[in-house]
DNA sequence: GCATAAACTTCACGGCGTATAGTTTCTGCG
DNA sequence: CGCAGAAACTATACGCCGTGAAGTTTATGC
């Protein structure tokens, strides 16, 4: 190859920079933002350049929703990690509030994962991003895990069965977990439920016309769950 | 105004034209498919005939967001009247039910009232359907307020207040439920985030890639509602 | 030094919202 | 009836968008 690393970095680097300059057109006017001529306006090119790079905007756009939602799972994943482990209440409430968090500072960050993404934009099969989001839900199991022996008694009649989730899911949790039922998994993606739901009404403005401390109702929120989760209370 | 009745009733026909031609075209291609154009050539008129209807598009838009969203409100509402108030916990499922089924026979319409509705809108302020948003909410209310004899000491501890509020919220669910303490309504709009997000997770597909039984997960849900709202469950 | 491939530009097409100006058609009044 | 005026609608145009085809420059490897 000799020096044609030259090359590949060159492009490495064009790459990286179409990328952040995407990133930094949604946060500032919202998915919608998202244009390749814009992008190429920003860079001193033409539109058509970056076809070099991908092959059509659906396909920047993907590149986009992985790289978003990879930040949002790490970040979770290390509020959760930053917390010991000796209280699960406490690693339960970071991650949640972490989840929350990310999601205000990154509204539209927030919207291009989990709403419409772009104008026109169809997702490729099984949506773009779906090891990203089993990340958040290995996260989230993780938790379920954490306070089982505590939770188990709350969901003995449970009705769930392997076979009512993904492989993709399975192969990632059940390693991680090995003990852990499928009820458990239910609890997980439940919570899951919850929680993007307060947050994406949240992000979306829908629940600021109702109430003017959404940050309170997380507070309970997250009380509840530490109930849902069968977790000794700490007044 | 003598015959002039006539004009007016065109002009109504025509409004009531372009706005189901609006929703067809949602239903089929989704809320970017919505574009004056496309309306425009379905009705075999040019797209600038619109503007003596809407001022913008972003308005027809509007418009189609409260009539969707009136229309769910129907629903929720209808189905929580068809069912006999001697049972609060039936009362209740049906409610849920009646918001999930809504939604998945109405996905795009789903996706109108709570995503980016369509490329580049802007909402007015304060959203462009509260009064809508808030009969949801105050059908949730009305759970709560049904479940509340039961559910009261489950939530003792809540430190809500009136302040915490929309006042428009408050206008139309403290006359209807003068007993009820803010705690209650709390309670309701959580109740709302739960469905929500477990609902748009389903419609927007990212539940899909983690479970093959959604279904199931939201009798879950149900279940647990229930006793949310300390409602004495049925064998 | 030169053939080749990669990077990039130019031009073009159709689609979009919408502003402006012009045209047709209907209404109500004398 | 005839005719002003309003209402409904069309025509044209501008600047956005994604993207395909073809041409041009620039760097690479032999």
């Amino acid at each position: 190859m000799g020096s044609s690393g030259r090359r590949e970095r060159l492009r490495a680097e064009t790459t990286a920079e179409i990328k952040k300059v995407a990133l930094a057109l949604m946060a500032s006017g919202g998915p919608d933002a998202i244009t390749l001529r814009a992008i190429a306006r920003e860079m001193g090119m033409t539109a058509n350049a970056i076809y070099g790079y991908f092959a059509t905007r659906d396909d920047l756009v993907t590149t986009l929703i992985n790289d978003v939602y990879t930040a949002l799972a790490d970040s979770v994943d290390a509020a959760w990690e930053t917390v010991p482990a000796t209280d699960p209440a406490i690693r339960i409430g970071a991650w949640a509030t972490a989840f929350r968090t990310w999601a205000l500072v990154n509204p539209q960050g927030f919207r291009l994962i989990y709403g419409d993404p772009v104008p026109g934009y169809h997702a490729p099969e099984g949506g773009p991003a779906p090891d990203a989001a089993r990340r958040v839900c290995t996260g989230l199991t993780a938790l379920a895990a954490a306070a089982w022996p505590h939770a188990q008694h709350l969901y003995e009649d449970s009705a769930f069965d392997w076979s009512d989730f993904d492989p993709g899911l399975l192969d990632k949790v059940r390693p991680a977990f090995p003990d852990l039922p499928p009820a458990a998994v239910a609890l997980a993606l439940r919570i899951w439920g919850h929680l993007h739901g307060l947050v994406s009404l949240e992000v979306y403005g829908h629940m600021h016309t109702q109430t003017t401390s959404p940050e309170k109702l997380f507070q309970e929120e997250l009380a509840q769950l530490v109930q849902m989760l069968g977790v000794p209370r700490r007044s």
